[in-house]
DNA sequence: CCATCTTTGTTCGGAATCGAAGTTTCATGT
DNA sequence: ACATGAAACTTCGATTCCGAACAAAGATGG
């Protein structure tokens, strides 16, 4: 409970603290808040540590630190190795902190994890779902879902401290909408954001699948670089940018790749109006369309992949052609973002001969300049990587706000 | 909400670090450097403001404040207009601090110009030079030419701090070098940061000319937007990132567009080996080789822009050609980062047709989310564009080192 | 013109933080 | 085994910094 409270005094005093705040940007730090954030994201692993992180010294992290056990957010986990003298008291997230859960609803299913502070996963499930039975179906089910996931991680007497959650679609973060997407009717401008917070009386933050690739394969795969390119193609193409280590949206709708035109002989239209668009010609959605005026039934990209694992050439042929189409449109966004790890993910991602050829395209256009020492990889994470990228986020998002701040002063 | 409502309030006890703040613009601050960046880039111009701004108290500020002015680093500049309130007591850099040059190099000029640490020109030149020179004659020319304007600027006797060099090709900013450079003989690996810092002994700091556009627009044009692209179009093609405020270096590349494949008839062998790439064949320095072979005699960007002017017509079809395929391959980069502007600069840019096909090429293709608020601009501050940014690096780069503090305990 | 409210900037006591020295614990070399 | 050095904390006085109250100066509105 707020101090402020205690007197009735229904005030919110800011003069000035409510404007400091913490370094988002890195290394350098200050308060409790930095120490968790430090802690959490595994880069300061004793006191020692925390201080050469913090800027801090090292008495007043001692302080701080021991505070923090005493609220219940640290506790000590034994002794680290030795660097030449005393081991380190390890020191971890406290497990009865708190969790949050990360969810990445997809077109025909959802995937959920529990989460611990420090970005464990202590629980995931795959469940059956389908996007086209509307939003308010849709969410009513997630929050039964979760709270039965809740549930059978055994975490239910453990605060809910948020949740993350990734559409396939655009976003709009701020609001916590999807906007105009083109495969999810009756979406449009939907509450997601609001409607789960409601439902669930916490913190919910929606962001972009292919966004949250980057940040997922980000933190799990790739800790040191900090300019990544996640490009997800499956039903349909996206792509995310993580730049200097944040997640670049841009306006908002950053890494859109979808409509951009690409040489084919045969027009197809695409829902924009355009008749040479990437999406419209690489993704599972457009390569489901071709097979089955071949007479090959397909109706999932994983099934697709199958067929291409099976050697069957027309489906081969096919997604290889994409994965060149879409290495041709990378090109010169490699050439432009210059990126430290160019990450390939996404259903389509599982079939060798699409990421050969992605590569192959890159490597054959791009300029050595850009291509040298570039890392070009499928996700690290596999399928889990929206999932974990939608809870890295709220993470993060939970971490910067004030738990910290409200957790020591209500003890 | 009343300030009386202030007293007998309970305020919350949390320890102080923890509650400092954030200005929501992304400054952070806390000490004596941080005030004086602040005053440095006009977000904190007195004492209330930059206690806002900084996150510190206001007493804090008004003590490290006193101690900046005793040291000569800051003065008091009048009073402002009244918020409501008493009227604030003007900060800003004394004008005796300190000074530094920032040098725009091109293929056949210099730009040159004195600057106070706020940012703001003392005193410009333009200077003929070759650099076909070579790296050697060409610093040695510099370093007379910076001594000469200093002088005519009338501040010999205070400090230099630093200087900004930009240099027309692909730079190492670590090392300080020009690396595998097209155009410029030579100068492949030269040191020539270390150089001129030894003939100047002070700091030196080297950047891409497209990249110096960029930061020159984001700071003296476009301050509030925090992602822009800059377009140098020019002898060559280059782009400049602004990426949340900073700029975006990659690996060290970012914002090469010159060899992305373009559609054209009539193939030209690039230097790069392909014959497809924008440079070859919407440059300044590919279209006077096309003029030439039509019989038309043209030296520089800005005789090529007179012709236009001039109206005629054969070179203003082919300005307006390059346009459309700069805007083509600019697309699919407006999608993908989703800017808040793309400024246009360079010597091409002054030819309408050239700008007008750009915008069209981008309005026709780009996704409505992307170009909806997408501000299209010529750059604003013209010519200076590079030369401003050169300023702004090294300006940066002496204000976060330890220069105030060496200042002050110099004292 | 006066009361009220704002904003700016300063004063001063008390609290939070620092930093140097000290303690604990371990690796390393002889 | 023992000295030496190094890293991980802790202690405690000195210093810095904060925050509330105050003072100065001006807008606003009847």
């Amino acid at each position: 409970m707020p101090c402020w409270l205690l007197r009735g005094v229904l005030f919110l005093s800011l003069p000035y603290r409510s404007r400091c705040a913490s370094n988002g940007s890195g290394t350098l730090a200050g308060s409790a808040g930095d120490l968790v954030r430090l802690v959490a994201k595994g880069h300061g692993r004793s006191r020692a540590e925390l201080a050469r992180m913090s800027g801090m010294a090292p008495s007043s992290v001692s302080l701080r630190v021991e505070e923090l056990i005493d609220a219940g957010l640290l506790r000590e986990d034994g002794e680290g190795a030795s660097r030449g003298g005393r081991r380190p008291r390890q020191l971890r997230l406290h497990e009865n902190a708190g969790v949050v859960v990360a969810v990445d609803v997809g077109t025909h299913h959802v995937r959920m994890a529990v989460l611990d502070l420090g970005g464990r996963v202590l629980l995931e499930r795959e469940l059956p779902g389908d996007i086209a039975e509307g939003p308010e179906r849709v969410s009513e089910r997630l929050v039964e879902h979760l709270r039965m996931t809740l549930r059978q991680a055994s975490v239910e007497q453990l605060p809910l401290l948020g949740v993350g959650i990734g559409m396939p679609g655009p976003v709009d973060p701020g609001a916590a909408k999807v906007v105009a997407p083109s495969r999810m009717p009756g979406w449009n401008e939907y509450p997601i954001g609001r409607r789960m917070s409601e439902l669930l009386g916490v913190r919910v933050v929606v962001e972009n699948d292919a966004n949250l690739m980057a940040v997922g394969e980000h933190r799990y795969g790739w800790p040191d670089r900090d300019n990544l390119m996640a490009v997800k193609a499956g039903t349909g193409i996206g792509c995310g940018i993580i730049a200097s280590g944040k997640l670049h949206r841009g306006r908002g709708a950053a890494g859109d790749i979808s409509h951009v035109p690409v040489h084919v002989p045969e027009p197809v239209t695409c829902s924009c109006g355009h008749s040479d668009c990437l999406e419209a010609h690489a993704s599972g959605a457009a390569l489901q369309r071709t097979l089955r005026a071949q007479g090959i039934e397909v109706s999932s990209s994983r099934q697709l992949v199958e067929l291409v694992n099976d050697g069957v050439p027309e489906v081969t042929t096919l997604v290889r052609n994409a994965g060149r189409l879409a290495g041709q449109v990378l090109t010169p966004l490699v050439n432009f973002f210059n990126p430290d790890v160019l990450v390939l993910g996404g259903g389509l991602s599982a079939a060798e001969p699409f990421v050969a050829a992605v590569r192959g395209a890159i490597y054959e256009r791009c300029l050595p300049l850009a291509t040298r020492d570039l890392e070009i990889a499928t996700a690290v994470t596999g399928r889990d990587a929206c999932m974990l990228g939608a809870g890295a986020l709220v993470l993060d998002e939970v971490l910067a706000g004030d738990w910290v701040d409200d957790a020591l002063s209500a003890r």
